[in-house]
RNA sequence: GCCCUGGUAGCUCAACUGGACAGAGCACCUGCCUUCUAAGCAGGGGGUUCCAGGUUCAAGUCCUGGCCAGGGUACCA
């Protein structure tokens, strides 16, 4: 709708021999009063006309062409706006849009024939992950579910490193659990792993192995024990909240198959590196961010996290992914500058990549702070909240908020499952919806016989399939901005017109005309519920 | 010090990325269930959009300078 409507727009203002600006907005009116559709078009003429934007909003819409039954009427308002009113019959037609596409209703192709690939989450395995990871995890997967509502063909990767110092002492701290069950009177390490679950694979060890081990602190089976059991660990808790990766993608390889020599050798080509005390330096200055910094340590003769980070990037652009998209915590805003700056000097389009960074999640228990460390254990994993509020409002509550602003979580609120929630708002329409179709199919009412939706006028119904048809625009939208929050408070926005056309609107009635139209409305108002709760990974349910 | 991100109703947040009168939920009042689910609907109170300037037809939104909060600023990731 809102396409055809610039559509005129642009035709109007060829007839009418006025440069037509490359960007023409077009916005849904918020209120009633200025139609459903308004442009400021006339008033950024203005400056290229050097005429009196009322005036020319008179002429556009003077010279506007009456589109068969499309548009009821053309309004020019105060500064020079110009709104459009829809005839009934226009929004009648949605509900058969809807129905004829299903499933499919809201999809675009803007992303067409294009891959992209979404990386996030990409935690090291040194323990369970954290309602911190929730948010990136739900964020990551929505974004991708956002593009391929959009026609993209999407890459889900985790990457990740277990050859570091964390993982080190991961082992170690396994080490000394296994010490400690054979009779070892050793107090933990403060600055190791305290977590419960380093004790189940310690203990795992000791069933299977004895003490074969007992004074080889350094044998890679507690690495690796500890790495698997806590893989396993985190690919279940993400199952839990159906998030799937198509790919882990491990630090590790590009040692082993020589990418990352192969960007030291490219960089000394251009002669973007340096050494100075024995390290290697990224000339960062000459590349656009403030500072040289260390590629290779000479302390420890190893890489800073940015060689790989830029050696990865590169497999990502060689890879041929159009698109590039980077979730990351806000802890992590300092990295990608340097990366970004190395792809850049080894002559990448750097404008593929998108770095999505959220702010953290703060947890509160009644109103109070509670600090959160993998490595002291007193974190709450994300399994826990899962299992305490489940998976629909695990997955909503990340991504109703922008991802700019922090977020808090009171887990005390989370427990009391109470009306707080506003995903049970969503699901309450649908659910309510599939108990109408209940009653309909007992009663055998075939509401697909006769189709005539022409006597759905009221402002509650005419509302509600004006909201119907914002769906697809809102996931256009999303397409640019990658935020989920715009499709839950769009779901929110339907859900509320659902609910006052319930309330307003008996569906089933004596009235057979009426009954079949709105059923139909109805059908339609579920399907684009599901498919917006689909992309944000929520259940529909049929009853609660 | 410098760099990011926030600051909007008592609380938690929106605001179509510069549009018209800044909107929801919770909380607080008042109504509405013998009819498809009251986890709902209708109505009420509640605002100097942190402060001060600026840009323009138009600023919560953009620019400058403050104040507050969080994050970063390593040969840690």
């Amino acid at each position: 709708m809102i396409n055809k409507v610039m559509k005129i727009l642009i035709k109007t203002l060829q007839k009418l021999e006025i440069p037509v600006p490359e960007h023409i907005l077009v916005e849904r009116s918020r209120t009633s009063e200025h139609g459903h559709f308004a442009t400021n078009l006339a008033m950024v003429l203005t400056k290229v006309l050097r005429k009196n934007p009322m005036i020319i909003a008179e002429e556009i819409v003077n010279a506007i062409e009456p589109e068969e039954d499309f548009i009821q009427k053309v309004e020019v308002k105060k500064p020079g706006f110009i709104n459009f009113f829809l005839t009934e019959n226009t929004l009648q037609n949605v509900v058969l849009n809807v129905l004829e596409r299903n499933e499919n209703f809201g999809k675009s192709e803007l992303g067409k024939g294009k891959k992209v690939q979404v990386e996030f989450v990409s935690a090291n395995p040194t323990g369970p992950l954290t309602v911190g990871h929730g948010r990136q995890a739900v964020l990551g997967d929505c974004i991708a579910r956002i593009l391929e509502w959009n026609g993209y063909e999407v890459e889900r990767e985790y990457y990740y490193n277990d050859a570091g110092r964390q993982m080190r002492i991961l082992g170690l701290s396994t080490y000394h659990r296994y010490k400690q069950i054979l009779g070892s009177q050793d107090p933990m390490p403060e600055d190791y792993y305290q977590g419960e679950y380093i004790r189940d694979i310690a203990q795992k060890i000791a069933e299977e192995q004895g003490d074969k081990y007992i004074n080889d602190p350094d044998n890679d089976i507690f690495k690796n024990s500890a790495e698997k059991a806590v893989f396993e660990d985190i690919e279940a808790t993400l199952r839990n909240l159906d998030i799937h990766f198509d790919r882990y993608y491990n630090e590790r390889t590009l040692y082993e198959d020589g990418r990352i020599e192969k960007v030291l050798e490219d960089f000394k080509k251009i002669d973007a590196i340096y050494e100075k005390d024995g390290a290697i330096w990224f000339k960062g200055t000459e590349f656009g961010v403030d500072t040289d910094r260390v590629l290779w340590k000479s302390v420890i003769n190893e890489a800073t996290y940015r060689l790989p980070d830029i050696a990865y990037h590169r497999t990502k652009f060689e890879r041929g992914y159009d698109k590039i998209i980077d979730v990351f915590g806000a802890d992590h805003h300092a990295t990608y500058p340097d990366v970004l700056a190395g792809l850049k000097a080894l002559n990448y389009e750097t404008n593929r990549i998108n770095v999505i960074i959220h702010q953290f999640v703060t947890l509160t228990r009644g109103g109070e702070k509670v600090k959160m460390s993998t490595r002291k254990a007193n974190f709450v994993t994300l399994d826990e909240l899962a299992d305490i509020v489940g998976k629909d409002v695990v997955r909503y509550f990340f991504i109703m908020r922008n991802a700019n602003s922090h977020l808090d979580f009171d887990l005390e609120l989370a427990v009391t499952e109470g009306d707080e929630n506003p995903v049970f708002y969503l699901q309450y329409a649908t659910a309510r919806i599939s108990s109408i179709f209940r009653k309909a199919d007992k009663l055998g009412i075939d509401y697909q016989k006769a189709i005539d939706l022409s006597v759905l006028v009221t402002v509650e119904e005419l509302n509600l399939m004006y909201t119907l048809a914002e769906f697809g625009e809102v996931v256009e939208t999303c397409e640019k901005s990658l935020e989920p929050q715009q499709i839950a408070n769009y779901l929110q926005k339907l859900a509320t017109a659902f609910h006052k056309f319930y309330s307003e609107c008996v569906v089933i009635s004596s009235d057979e005309k009426i009954t079949h139209a709105r059923l139909l409305l109805a059908k339609a108002t579920r399907i684009v519920l599901v498919n917006g709760l689909q992309m944000l990974g929520v259940s529909a349910p049929e009853k609660m």
